[in-house]
Parts: structure tokens; C-alpha cells; sequence
DNA sequence: CACGATGTTTACAAGCTTGTCAATAGGCTC
DNA sequence: GAGCCTATTGACAAGCTTGTAAACATCGTG
């Protein structure tokens, strides 16, 4: 009669509950966040959520927390691939960055918590890519200046991210149909020509 | 006894609870935005919003009309200030569309609404900025391509965009303090040395 | 000055949201 | 198989949120 109640580990059970979280962010917007509907998507109900999370805050902050994480995780396998000249370690950067999902939690993260907390996994995510941009650049120009790797990093994954959130209404102003998929892919590549041409020539 | 009621025009009115709504949102993040705690800001009742607004959507609607609506006024005056030159221009554009308070609306904006709507302001906001620039370039190297221009706008809309929301998020990626606003300021400076050397030259 | 238009308020309602608590029931160990 | 741990549930509660309706007040106009 009743439906069998299936029992998960602790673990696996928040990890299904954040899957369905993340989902409801990146498809709703910020307002879709609720105990009850993102219970209801996992199929249990939202006394259960809050025994794994403690309170909704509790949940929001995990899925902060892992959406960092997992952005971590996917930089540094794109920057330790097995092919390694640059044009494609590049494109795998910028793929990571330019992810929907990524770019609208770290938006939504950004916007949410008020000041971004300097305590946990953001902590030097990109100056890994720094060192390795500049090792690169020395190895073909030596006049490379430390701080202009820096800027360029901060440009990379600005532009990334701004693009991945902006791109409707940027395809749009510059007369592009919404979804129009093709100027995004053309930017990416454009931009790869760019910094090749003026950076490691 | 009863505190005396003011009574403004209705514009005056949609302006003032627009003006608490955005201040909320900026502040507060996208959850802030609840009727009761507008109509507190403002000093009425929250059915006076509602009676402006038909509706809180219409509300939120409303609230994003007017961030484009701004946004483009801005761009404009930027773009056609009384110093023309092009160091000045740029600057002007970059501080405009670096602004935090727009960057966090439009991400809110394209946040919430699922996909930016092709009808309204957005509608070719950029391409005046790409014409100009390709005007430009043209003056100064004859070989320009007008798909340059374009993904040139691109990169400056989506890098300083992305810039002011990511900003924390990127200087304590970097090593830096959260709230270090130098970096933000050099990254410019730099960015717009960067634009020059490269498509001015 | 009366009167109409409309901005504003008070009172109220229906629904939903997070959160609590005791009871239930899988799964594991002895 | 008994018993413990704990994931899970149903019932309930307090509070808050959007929205409605009717009265009220302030302004401009004849």
C-alpha cells in the first residue's frame, strides 16, 4: 500500500538531495529553492532534508560549498590533461569555465551570500592556473611580467563566466538571435587566437 | 495620532518602490525581495505596491525593464561623452558596465527569468557600442573586420560584467584579499592598455 | 464647495515555507 | 533472530507571503 521506503546512506542521500537542489537552481532561478518541491523531486519528504542539512541555510551552504569544489576539481583535471599544448588545455579551460551550470551557481553564490567567504575552497582556485600560465609564457618569451599572467587569468575566466551568464542578453544587444549558439563558440575561439597571437609569441 | 499619509503621482510612487526594490536586491541577494520589507523601506503598506504593480512578478518585471533601460541610458551617455578620445571612452564604458549595482541586477535578471526576452531594451543595446568601435578601428588600420569588433564588445561586456560579480570570488582565487579593490582597478587599467596596443595600433 | 478619481490603508484570507517531534522501519552486528 | 542505530515519515505548528476587498483621504476640477 504505502510505497516501500528506501533507505540511503547518509552520504548518498545528500548527494541525490544536492543533485536535486543544483537542478532546481540552474533550471528555476533562485526562488525555486524549496524544501518541499526539491524533496519531492528526490521522492522523499522534506523532514528528510533537514535531517541531512540541519536547516534550509545549512542546505544552500553545501550546495555552495560543493559547486566551488566541483569547479576546483574540473580546472585542475582540464589543466593536467594528457594533452598538453596550449591551444587545448585552453579550450578545456574555457569550456570548464564557460560551463551554464558552473557560471550560474557561482552567480548565484556571488549574489546570495553577501561577501564571498574567504575561508574555504575558493582559496587560491586560480593562482594554480596563474603559475602555470606564467611558467608557460617564460619558457617562450622571458620578458614575462608576473602581474600581466595574473590580469590574464582574471580576464580568461571573467570573460568565461560573464559570457556563460550574459550570453542571451549579449547575443541579443549585439542583434543575435537568444540561443543563437554560434557567436559564443566563435568568441571562444577568437579569444584563443587572441591570447596565442599576444602572449606567446 | 495616525502618522499623516503622503501621497505621491503614481510615477513618483513606482519610482521610490523600484528604487527600495533594487536597493534590496543588491544587498540583500535575490531572496530579499519580498513585499512586505519593500513596502517597510519605502514607509507603506505593501497592497500600495501591488495596487502600482498589479502584481509582485509585475514588480520583478518592472525592476528588470528598468535595469536595461538604465544600463543602456549609461552606455549611451559613455559612449557619447564631450571628451572623445579613446583612452576616456573606454574607461567610461568599462566603470559603466563594471558597476556593481548594474552587473548584480542583469545577473539577477538573467538568473531568474529563464531566457532573456528578445522583445525589449536589450534589443541591440551593444551594437551601437560595436559600430562605434568599429568606426574607429577602421580610421586607424584599414583592415579591420567587422566580426573583430564585435567580439572585441564581447569581450569587454563579458569581462567586466563578469568582473564585477566575480570579483571576490576571483581576488580570493588569486591570493588577494576579498575586498582588495586595487586588483580590480590594475586589471582595468591593464585590460584597456591590452585593447589599445592590440586594435588601435 | 461638492464631487470624482485614485493613491493609500486596514483587515482579512488562503496557501505555502521552514522547522519540530514522536513514531516507524530498513540495515547492520552480535 | 534480537536489538541498536539512524534514515525516514506523517502530523502538526508558527510565521510569513502574496493577494483581495472595502473604506478612507488627498488632490484636482466643475
Amino acid at each position: 500500500m504505502t510505497p516501500p521506503r528506501v533507505r540511503r546512506t547518509a552520504e548518498e542521500a545528500r548527494r541525490v538531495i544536492l543533485d536535486a537542489a543544483e537542478k532546481r537552481l540552474r533550471e528555476g532561478g533562485p526562488e525555486a529553492l524549496r524544501l518541499q518541491e526539491i524533496a519531492r523531486d528526490v521522492g522523499v519528504s522534506h523532514p528528510a532534508i533537514l535531517h541531512h542539512f540541519q536547516s534550509r541555510a545549512g542546505l544552500t551552504h553545501a550546495l555552495a560549498e560543493r559547486a566551488m569544489t566541483r569547479l576546483e576539481e574540473d580546472l585542475r583535471e582540464a589543466l593536467s590533461g594528457s594533452e598538453g599544448d596550449g591551444a587545448s588545455i585552453l579550450e578545456r579551460v574555457f569550456a570548464t569555465l564557460g560551463d551554464l551550470g558552473h557560471a550560474r551557481l557561482l552567480a548565484w553564490r556571488a549574489l546570495s551570500e553577501g561577501a564571498p567567504s574567504e575561508e574555504a575552497s575558493d582559496e587560491r582556485m586560480l593562482a594554480g592556473l596563474t603559475d602555470l600560465v606564467h611558467a608557460r609564457r617564460r619558457e617562450l618569451g622571458s620578458e614575462a611580467v608576473r602581474e600581466d599572467s595574473e590580469f590574464l587569468v582574471r580576464l580568461v575566466a571573467g570573460a568565461m563566466l560573464g559570457d556563460a551568464i550574459f550570453g542571451g542578453v549579449l547575443n541579443v544587444s549585439l542583434g543575435h538571435a537568444v540561443d543563437d549558439a554560434e557567436p559564443q563558440r566563435g568568441f571562444r575561439s577568437w579569444l584563443a587566437r587572441l591570447l596565442e597571437t599576444h602572449f606567446e609569441r
